[in-house]
DNA sequence: AATGAATGAGTCTTCATTCAT
DNA sequence: CATGAATGAAGACTCATTCAT
């Protein structure tokens, strides 16, 4: 009975965590790391403040919390893409497509690691950017792979030219109006292609 | 002598406004927009604080004319290197090489356009996306100048894509160890190459 | 048999009491009222928060009580002292000695009472300037038993110089460095012959 | 002119300063340093909270500077009281009953050198410490001038002895009735009589 | 025109206390 | 009766901006 007691508590525990990462996700995607405020995340939450710091050592905690969240969902849709395709060439394309399109899809989240996770504090800024090393290290190891299906100076530049072009194309593409804008699907696709033409061998 | 004297009067202030200027971009690039205090900014000018909001608004206003200054400069970087290349399929490679040269040569500036000045105000955001805009609407235009050269989905897209390998490139090897890390000619040499077989016919 | 559940209740009860009274004494000795929270204490006494406010109504409580077991210690010191010793001259420095030396065993007890419990709410004050008071008292009450062998201006007013004489002796040795310092039977004894010269007839 | 300028400014802030500090002076006396709040002590100096934080540092900061400031004062009080009596074996007496009755008429600096100054941070505990330090190296200073007038085992026990008595006879006085307690002179000469006893030869 | 002291709104963070389980 | 998650009031501190000199 005890320990029913104690599961039943750290689940609700556990549940009040994911509704304050969610509300601060939310809350840092609209406003930005120094415009989310804790008590708006709170709010967002229907949490307290006290409630906030028993899960969350502080502001930046929460948001590195947010980050790494982001991170391993991306590295989920980039091996789900890689398991996709067995040939090799097709994989590149696959992946960008992927992770344009989840991103383009939650536009939030793409907008904290994008644009919200700069020039913060050197912490955060390094959850950010080894994010970004590990896709790009995904990417080269693609790359490596099958040394003949592509031609490229260096995998590792390539790896992040690749991972740049998408993020700063997919930027430009969620400022535009959702009215006059082309298709997500669309645009994915050509950033894909963008990328397949400038490592594939030949 | 009444006009000489303004004129001689407004010559120094314009110095003024030129060293609050140069202060702040330094500021700006070591400790980022939030990191920069207005007292930090006038102290590293030898200046006072009356003084600043005698030449600035406020401090975002100094931020977005740091920011002007440097789309400005990269204006200026491109359009030299179009000049310069005669040959419209080498004009890419040529301005891409010479945009991460002079960002590899200051960094400071590089971190106010590509991580300082992210997350900010919607009107310094907007200040950021009109360069990065313009810079992209500038290489489509060089695309869209001999179509037969090149070969593409869409030239926005495309320009798009070039800019952010650029900018993910540089950022990644801005950061790593400059004992370690290769030459920055080489690496723009690396991503000239990238982009040029993204963009080629054929 | 509910009344001796009642009183193995009780019993265990009173044991918990204790156990927290003797954590809150180390915390408070250590980190002083302020610093010592009520979850550090619960910790330490491998209780829970609301056990703890089952047993003290809430942290002034706690200490309180903490204050007044040791100005009940301290009173058994000082009545032991007096009955060990029959001639009334000696019994004043055989209680300073005693005392002295009890709290240098006990200096976590001594920073509570000299050091930690200044400034604090009035009522907290009031529990420790009454040990105090006691304290005279006693000096007082012994004073008086016998006027021919000692002679001062004001009973009461000489008990106050010697309790505060030996708590400052106290504090101060006890903030020296433990293997320079003095030892404790020898500053005891110095202590006591200040008082005592300081009240003796003659 | 421009100098003129600055001294006036000068003169301005360095009073506004003292205003923080005799502000804090009282609330740290009224109310102990954690009863008395930041916006309290500038709201008591009719100042602001940024005016606050330009002169000095911290809380903990504006303490220091006020006990310091209060040490300077005993300092002062026990050098003249030392100039008017030329008699070695009188200048104890001169300078207990001095301090007793300077502490008497700031009940106030005596209550936050006392009481409110105890169980701080280390910092804050250290200022504390040294001035009572520096009064007892004081007294330890005209007994040794001295050896035949007087005659004790250790002079910086003796020494913490007296300084003891004084604050705590001086405390017990303080929280008595201010209408049926004895006057601040019986008392002061009391205690210089307890301690000169307690010292002198023979 | 220059100066820098003064302002105070706005943040993060702590912790005593309550109460549902 | 024990537990510890939740609460929110309260406090220290920062910094953009103003304005008297």
């Amino acid at each position: 009975m005890a320990y029913r007691k104690t599961a039943a508590t750290e689940a609700r525990k556990d549940a009040r965590r994911k509704v304050l990462l969610d509300a601060a996700t939310r809350m840092f995607g609209v406003n930005g790391y120094h415009g989310a405020t804790v008590p708006m995340i709170v709010a967002e939450a229907g949490s307290s403040v006290g409630s906030f710091y028993a899960h969350f050592r502080n502001k930046e905690d929460i948001f590195a919390a947010v980050l790494e969240a982001l991170g391993r969902s991306i590295t989920d849709i980039l091996a789900e893409a890689k398991c996709r395709q067995s040939d090799p060439l097709l994989r590149i394309p696959e992946a960008v497509e992927s992770l344009f399109l989840f991103l383009a899809r939650n536009p939030q989240e793409a907008r904290i690691l994008i644009v919200e996770s700069s020039g913060l504090s050197p912490r955060l800024e390094q959850v950010r950017r080894s994010i970004l090393q590990h896709h790009a290290a995904q990417v080269r190891h693609t790359l490596e792979a099958d040394p003949t299906a592509f031609s490229f100076v260096d995998p590792d530049i390539a790896a992040h030219c690749l991972v740049g072009a998408v993020y700063e194309a997919l930027c430009s593409w969620l400022e535009q109006d959702p009215k006059d804008r082309r298709s997500a699907v669309a645009v994915a696709r050509a950033v894909a292609d963008y990328n397949t033409r400038a490592l594939r061998a030949g």
